[in-house]
DNA sequence: GATTAGCACTCGATAAGGATGAGTGCTAAC
DNA sequence: GTTAGCACTCATCCTTATCGAGTGCTAATC
């Protein structure tokens, strides 16, 4: 069906296509790209090609674009070609990251703020799912009478903070007891495991602080969700309006508008759990409408083997799969052993 | 030289540029304001009141559009009058914000999205600068043999956390007996105070700790710097995108990517420290090129009657700043009363 | 002296026509 | 199967014409 010529027509009008965002013409194919054949054949080919939903025209008389089934099969070929990574330029990006580094969640969007310096496109980022990582530190401190401020501090280092208020006073004697039972108890849990149970279980052992627990508990358990709470960085938004595709205000704003609502987005990004590290949605493979002509490319990072969050791009469908790819992976291997190294120092 | 009747023009040309956004012809006027003079003799006083600066003309036979100093003198002249809030409106807008109110960045963050949602402009927030806040809470806590964490509560409720690395470590009691003579000693003291010395006065006292201390204090007051940095959020840039005054893309990508870079704009919302309540800058007034015919509208919100945040509007000079203006007092009210409600129940 | 009706004039916006050229599909020759 | 040649298509650009909202000026009016 596709045979050896036309697969070069198509990844050449693909190439072609990537760098001028203007429609390819057979001449144009034929000068640039030394196929050996003329024009004519190249037309004849590109007729095919049309045919077989590889390409379309904007008009009839006008040059072909590839669609989204061609940038599948284009970006299907090169990502299973074992992609090498240029190290030095992965220790340059590594060296700027850890430079500002403090917390996760700085890191998180300072790389996707350097992705998208680097790329020119949008970046955007799921904060760390910290629900699968384990705490390390957990701790109640009385703020006033009837205000408990939550600390849990996990091994990324992560600190995160809730404040919870309490009916009636709980003593700072009877908090610090607490405190030091659930640090008995629950370091080195994860907070998926806190919610499927181990916290009541923890508990009923503590007959002794009965009737705190029973106070405490629900607060702690509302604090928790809290934490889980995925949020989305989103860096470099202005540079979606500097593309030819874009150039129509009202397209770029449902794009826009759709990226600062967040929640759908967190949806797709979250949701997509692909096996392999590096996703690739293509135009219409995005289930939502304001962005079915974008294309997403997502990374994991990982903590100890497990995905915690992603980092990815986002353009037009017409972008440079291969050397994006490629960038991403670089900063979804750095950001994770930033973060596993940093982690060694338990 | 502005009598009554040219005022009443230049109002009247005002108010039916802001809602059409067209320039202004001399027949709309005397049609749609009843100043009970022909158009012959309307188009006389804009020809003046072009002379005197306050209009202009997009082309030689166009209509008159307001000139920055034409906005000035309305909004001058309209803040002056006494405005008064509509409080069934306060108080609805003050129920959604303590609906959703957990901590002090949150409540702002918030505000923003909600003040750009029913405005349909551009928020902006400065995150709250809690130096000159009172600290209520302070603590250490190991999380590790080198790293320790620093938590700081203040009055607002609002935590902040930073984790420091010493190079050797610290007994978990020296660490106690440290935490509670920082809190002996800090609580009720600012940031901005404990910067000005009163941290190493303080610790001057306390010989037994001599050592442990001059390793932890650089730590301490590094952190310190880390919490002053002040943070700004954007809502709703995509507004900006539906005004006609917006719809070239270069002009609007200088605008949103000047707010994305944070920076600057960080620096005109603080520095511009007017007595009053609402600060307007109209067009040229901002300093920043890419915002030279933005106009920004903000409000402070306050605890113990102390600035310690901004919230604001963007957007084109062509605004409704006499309604915006209170609105944003609606808002810049509330988060105060909000932020000082919780602060009375320590 | 201020106001206004009348009118010539300006200029952006819109539409229509024509030329240009990049590109195609088809046919017939190689 | 390949390709040269050619008629055809259609977006783009340029020119020209028309339209109308709006102005400034002048002369008549109050």
């Amino acid at each position: 069906m596709l045979d050896e010529r036309k697969l070069r027509v198509l990844y050449a009008i693909i190439d072609s296509y990537i760098s001028s965002a203007e429609p390819i013409g057979s001449r144009t194919i034929s000068k640039y790209h030394d196929l050996g054949v003329s024009p004519a054949t190249i037309r004849n080919e590109m007729s095919d090609l049309e045919d077989l939903g590889y390409l379309s025209k904007t008009h009839s008389s006008s040059g072909r674009v590839p669609s989204d089934k061609a940038y599948r099969l284009y970006v299907d070929r090169m990502i299973s070609n074992e992609q090498k990574i240029d190290k030095r330029r992965k220790q340059e990006i590594k060296s700027i990251l850890e430079r500002e580094h403090k917390e996760l969640d700085q890191l998180v969007q300072n790389s996707a703020k350097l992705l998208s310096q680097i790329t020119s496109y949008t970046a955007l980022a799921l904060s760390p799912q910290i629900k699968e990582t384990k705490i390390k530190h957990i701790q109640l401190i009385p703020i006033d009478k009837t205000q408990i401020l939550l600390i849990i501090v996990n091994e990324t280092g992560l600190v995160k903070n809730t404040v919870f208020k309490m009916e009636n006073p709980i003593p700072d004697d009877q908090l610090l007891a607490l405190t030091n039972m659930l640090n008995v108890k629950l370091k080195n849990k994860s907070i998926a495991e806190i919610e499927k149970g181990a916290l009541s279980e923890v508990f009923t052992e503590f007959y002794r602080y009965k009737s705190e627990i029973e106070r405490i508990l629900p607060a702690i358990n509302k604090s928790m969700e809290s934490i889980e709470t995925i949020d989305l960085y989103a860096d470099g938004i202005t540079k979606l309006l500097s593309f030819p595709e874009y150039k129509d205000i009202e397209k770029v704003r449902t794009i826009i508008s759709f990226i600062e609502d967040k929640n759908e987005l967190i949806q797709l990004l979250a949701d997509d759990t692909f096996p392999q590290d590096i996703s690739i949605k293509i135009g219409n493979e995005n289930f939502y409408a304001p962005i079915k002509d974008c294309s997403i490319i997502t990374a994991t990072y990982k903590l100890d083997g497990e995905t915690i969050g992603k980092i990815g791009i986002l353009g037009p469908t017409r972008m440079d799969y291969v050397s994006l790819a490629k960038t991403l992976k670089i900063f979804s291997e750095n950001i994770s052993e930033i973060i596993n190294n940093y982690n060694v120092s338990k």
